[in-house]
RNA sequence: GGCGCGUUGGUCAAGUGGUUAAGACACCGCCCUUUCACGGCGGCUUCACGGGUUCGAAUCCCGUACGCGUCACCA
């Protein structure tokens, strides 16, 4: 029987989900449940400088509003625990002495200021390699401080297996004695890294590119403990678009980036987390591209991931979530798109389910809101201009001849029976009457209460929402413009 | 600069020696239509470049260019 498999997310605590790192997630998770074994999260938190406040909270909260739910991590425990590395000191104390015992480490006590510079690494750090017992003995008795440092082959090469890439060599000699443990005694990542992912039996390491060179050292680690390699997968970036068109590794400067300031823009979770697996990843033997959680982790393999990077694109985002509105039932879209929308009017805020429909075909993102429904509170100022439209064949003076006759007939509709199919009706009659085209007439009755070309919702619609007074009022201080041109 | 990784349309991408080189977003056009949107139909634009190998190359090999990563007591 194969070994169960075994991933981790393991961010550094800073406060901020990046959707690079979100995508890191999400592809660990989905590989362990599509392998039907555990995801796990771990912070590495070794960085004393960095740590921010809060930030674990912030982390989990995240991956659970993502629905990447870990199997263990410092909130739920877990048989090889505790998840958060500053609460292993000991442990990495324990195996930096071991490495030192077995020879692939050393202590070293160079104070890193007294580096020559553009010496690469050749210089301090490895004269340590040879000091005597006793002078190692004269430093610890006078406290000196030190930092135990893994001892590179001077010669040969070292290479891995990375799922992605292939094999990947590189010579030794490219390698310097990297630091293991801080004079603080804390680990450095290179090394906590692989002590946690052996002890907590990782079996397939899923992270970003920027290790890739860090890598064989890791390996070196491994075999001088004599553990068994796990499987390396390192992604490609996702890149953001510059405003000269190049690319770069997705930043702040391109924008929201974090998982967190998409969801405030109205960027549905499920959307996002659709969107990011798409992100780099592609489904085998089919086109589909809306996946729920559940479809993706059945969906999900490894030959599916791209080795190159990916630009994030908005546009796309964005259609995945329109896709994700219209599939939702109205009164639930018409709830959650509500705090969007502000404050309103007493007469609007009732007939906001009314509104909310007419508005889930039409967004990209829930923070468009506002911008849409705005002309429902005031009128805007607008250019007569507006009235003309070729294809039914409207101008300015037709809908002066059009709106006097409208205004009539809808001001003798009762308060009662202004809704949008009584309202529909009459005017389809009077227009059928007076061998009008629907088009024609409809066009000028929506500009006129509108003030704007395009609006969510038809001619009637927009009457019934805008209630009778105020389309009325509407309509007749467009007519006063028009006849004033 | 050394080393490493990458390169199919504007973007995400399928493709693993023989295809009219899928599909999606965006864009454009048409249809539908009480505007827009939705929906339907169609179009545009691609294998970075140069050499090989082969009957045949987006697919294999070698260079070149470009991009990215890395060279910390950061992760």
């Amino acid at each position: 029987m194969n070994k169960k498999t075994r991933t981790r997310f393991a961010p550094s605590p800073t406060g901020y989900m990046h959707i690079g790192n979100l995508r890191t997630a999400l592809y660990a998770y989905l590989f362990a449940k599509a392998e039907k074994g555990d995801f796990i999260l771990r912070i590495e938190d070794t960085d004393r400088a960095r740590y921010v406040a809060d930030a674990v909270d912030f982390i989990q909260r995240t991956l659970k509003l993502a629905h990447i739910i870990p199997d263990e991590g410092p909130d739920i425990g877990g048989e090889y625990g505790p998840y958060v590395q500053s609460q292993r000191m000991d442990l990495y104390r324990k195996y930096a002495e071991e490495l030192v015992e077995k020879g692939h480490a050393y202590r070293c006590f160079c104070n890193p200021k007294e580096k020559e510079s553009g010496e690469g690494h050749g210089g301090y750090d490895r004269a340590c390699r040879n000091l005597s017992r006793e002078e190692i003995d004269r430093h610890m008795e006078n406290g000196t401080p030190y930092v135990i440092r893994q001892k590179m082959p001077l010669d040969g090469e070292t290479s891995f297996f990375d799922v992605l890439h292939g094999n990947i060599t590189i010579a030794n000699e490219e390698l310097e004695d990297q630091v293991l443990l801080k004079s603080d005694g804390m680990p450095t990542y290179n090394f906590a890294n692989v002590i946690d992912d052996h002890l907590m039996k990782v079996t397939h390491i899923i992270r970003g590119t920027e290790f890739i060179t860090s890598t064989p050292k890791h390996v070196l680690l491994y075999k001088a403990f004599g553990w068994e390699l796990p499987a390396f997968i390192h992604l490609a970036p996702v890149m953001g678009k510059n405003a000269d068109g190049s690319t770069s590794k997705l930043s702040k400067r391109h924008g929201a980036t974090s998982f967190d300031d998409l969801t405030k823009m109205g960027y549905l979770p499920e959307a996002i987390t659709n969107y990011v697996a798409l992100l780099g990843w592609n489904p085998k033997n089919t086109n589909q591209e809306l996946f729920s959680m559940e479809e993706l982790i059945s969906h999900f393999s490894l030959e599916g991931l791209s080795k190159s990077p990916a630009v994030f694109d908005y546009d796309k985002l964005g259609w995945i979530n329109g896709e994700y509105f219209k599939a939702m039932a109205e009164d639930a879209f018409a709830k959650l798109a509500r705090p969007f929308a502000g404050d309103l009017p007493a007469h609007l805020e009732g007939k906001w389910p009314y509104i909310a429909a007419l508005l889930k075909t039409r967004l990209t993102r829930l923070d468009e809101i506002p911008a849409q429904i705005a002309f429902l509170i005031s009128m805007p100022e607008f250019d007569s201009s507006l009235y003309n439209n070729k294809r039914n064949k409207v101008t300015p003076e037709k809908s002066l001849e059009i709106l006097p006759p409208v205004l009539e007939l809808l001001e003798s509709v009762p308060e009662t029976e202004w809704e949008n199919d009584i309202l529909y009706a009459k005017l389809n009659a009077h227009i059928e009457a007076t061998g009008l085209k629907k088009g024609l007439a409809m066009w000028p009755i929506r500009i006129s209460v509108a003030g704007q070309s395009v609006t969510p919702g038809g001619a009637t619609e927009l009457l019934y929402i805008l209630g009778k007074e105020n389309s009325l009022q509407r309509m007749k201080e467009s007519l006063e413009h028009l006849k004033n041109l």
